[in-house]
DNA sequence: GCCTTCCTCTAAACCGGTTCAGTTGGATCG
DNA sequence: CGATCCAACTGAACCGGTTTAGAGGAAGGC
């Protein structure tokens, strides 16, 4: 029995041919009778012959991989499900073409350059996905120079080559100011996140132009880093004053569950005396007391959409922006009607 | 000026000697005098050079990175927080090494085998981390098999040719139970993991042992599988008998933090009516109320130490197991005297 | 009937390192 | 002083694919 090593050369003697029109059978590339490449493959699979991605890696250039690098306070980090779910939905696209995601978790932007430089000096990967934009990021330019693919999570505010998937974040803080307004809340404030990234600043300018449509004076609005001790902060500072908000907007889930567990502490009822609205419809926000109203965002979906259209930018060399439907408000236990509007 | 790629024929060439010394002096080999040696490494700083990874892989064979598999339901991995920080442990140790990670989540476990022979087959990773283990785990014959270095979270329950990195689950929850005990609780119920999983089991038998230690009769126990989905059904199940307990040990946070919410639905107040105890302090739980006693577990220690452990065993061939401080129980307001203990 | 064109296929170079057999020259030894 | 040994170094093979220049032969055009 052949015990050798499957490689390309023990193929093609074995059907035969050369070396490299087993490679031209192999990739579907012109110039091969079909007669020639039936036999060609049909060898292979006898052999069940791999062709080894290390040795394509190098005579291609490519290394048929994918990278995410997420910058962020481990705390932060941790408390925030998104990621997981947008890996699985990246995963599920990659999966099945062969490619695999590396994954880096860097503590701060500083480490995060050089965290892209490597990759692309080591050739690690082929795109990258850009999360957590940034004003003016510097990411993009960045990649441009490198000559990395990649796709942006979100629109960024300057010039982009990067074709961006998104999700409107405005209609789902429009909604829960609506939702609110409608209850018959006047006072409503806003736990906002970190205006450097542009989630964060957008989801702060949709609440304010949200209260304006509404005819109400501007809303009180604390800046966070989206954190839960920075939550949990906010809120504190906002229902000790002397007229405490009825209603707040949170930037997102964790920070809501948080600023929960602050009015539960001092008293206040929820939704009774304090309405409460998340972001991001993460697990949690359905399962604490009261079940969270919340604005659902379907990170897997998100994934999936990203991941397809980096790779499709990286076969064609071009791809549309995706606009993913917007995300939803959803509506449970944490709002209702003020017992005292003003 | 030179525009050319630096590669390692430009360098011995510029250094006037022969590429397989180049590559001796890079790897500290012996057989290459210190001052040719010195002279080599200047040039290639000053060419800038740094060795292609890819054509490295080729002739070494080796990728330069390590895998994870995690294969879970979405949702709860979504709402499991361990393993974000156990990443960043991980990358915290890798980053200087050079070395990246390649993380495959998927979502059963036919595509987790897949998953490790692909990863196998196509040389992506040089060793691997192995978490849930489960009873007779088929990856750790799966993975010698496959001759790649892995090492366990946990200690597996059959032979295992790896070594393991564990934190042990029963100190904790023996704390937690004797927690309860000296606050007087004798009705203690415990909504147990997936007993598939080794630390599903494990925490459920620390459970009754500590029960029966207690010199109390045997609680009550509902598996789940470490779902909020699952943990809230629970919860409601134990809480809407005739003779409710009066306290609960959750197997995880995110069901602990679900049961809280069934209990509040329920008017069931914490702690004064009823005890909770989770296990992992994710973050979530300091912030929600009242804040969750529970057992800390310290996941990015437990990266960074299984990290340096798979390394170690890469280099040396073989690596000793590591065994983690005990996770310790911290005391919150879940948990508080019974009003009726009987 | 000869030249051109097209299709199929081969041989060899190439990607950029590592490794190993073997050469060289100086020091050591009897 | 010749044999021996060793450290330092070279050249070439090798990892396993891809790619390109060009060979060979059949078909088509004039």
């Amino acid at each position: 029995m052949n015990r050798e090593k499957v490689t390309i050369a023990v193929v093609a003697k074995q059907a035969g041919v050369s070396k490299g029109l087993v490679s031209f059978a192999l990739n579907d590339r012109p110039g091969v009778a079909a007669e020639t490449r039936a036999r060609i493959l049909q060898v292979a699979t006898e052999l069940g012959w791999k062709p080894s991605l290390r040795a394509r890696s190098l005579s291609t250039q490519r290394s048929f991989a994918l990278g995410f690098v997420i910058a962020r306070n481990p705390d932060v980090l941790a408390s925030d499900p998104f990621f997981t779910s947008f890996i699985a939905g990246v995963e599920s696209i990659l999966t099945d073409q062969g490619r695999t995601l590396v994954l880096s978790v860097v503590p701060d932007e500083a480490r995060e350059v050089k965290t892209y430089r490597s990759l692309v000096a080591d050739g690690r990967v082929d795109g990258v996905f850009l999360s957590d934009l940034r004003h003016n990021d510097p990411r993009i330019p960045l990649l441009s120079e490198l000559g990395l693919p990649a796709v942006t999570l979100g629109r960024p505010d300057g010039d982009s080559p990067f074709p961006a998937v998104s999700v409107d974040d405005s209609p789902g803080i429009t909604a829960s100011v609506a939702h609110l307004v409608t209850l018959g809340h006047r006072r409503i404030a806003h736990v906002a996140g970190n205006s450097a990234l542009l989630h964060g600043s957008r989801r702060r300018e949709a609440f304010a132009a949200a209260l304006r449509d509404a005819g109400l004076p501007e809303g009180q609005t604390v800046e966070t880093d989206f954190s839960m001790a920075d939550g949990s902060d906010a809120t504190r500072r906002l229902l000790t004053q002397d007229r405490p908000p009825t209603a707040i907007v949170f930037a997102n889930d964790p920070m809501a569950i948080a600023g929960l567990g602050v009015a539960h502490e001092l008293g206040i009822r929820v939704p009774e005396d304090l309405s409460i609205t998340g972001y991001d419809d993460i697990d949690f926000s359905r399962y604490v007391y009261p079940p969270l109203t919340t604005v659902s965002a379907a990170p897997m979906v998100w994934g999936r959409a990203a991941a397809t259209t980096l790779l499709a930018l990286m076969e064609n060399g071009t791809a549309d922006d995706v606009d993913l439907p917007a995300a939803r408000l959803v509506i449970r236990g944490s709002t209702a009607p003020p017992l005292n509007p003003w």
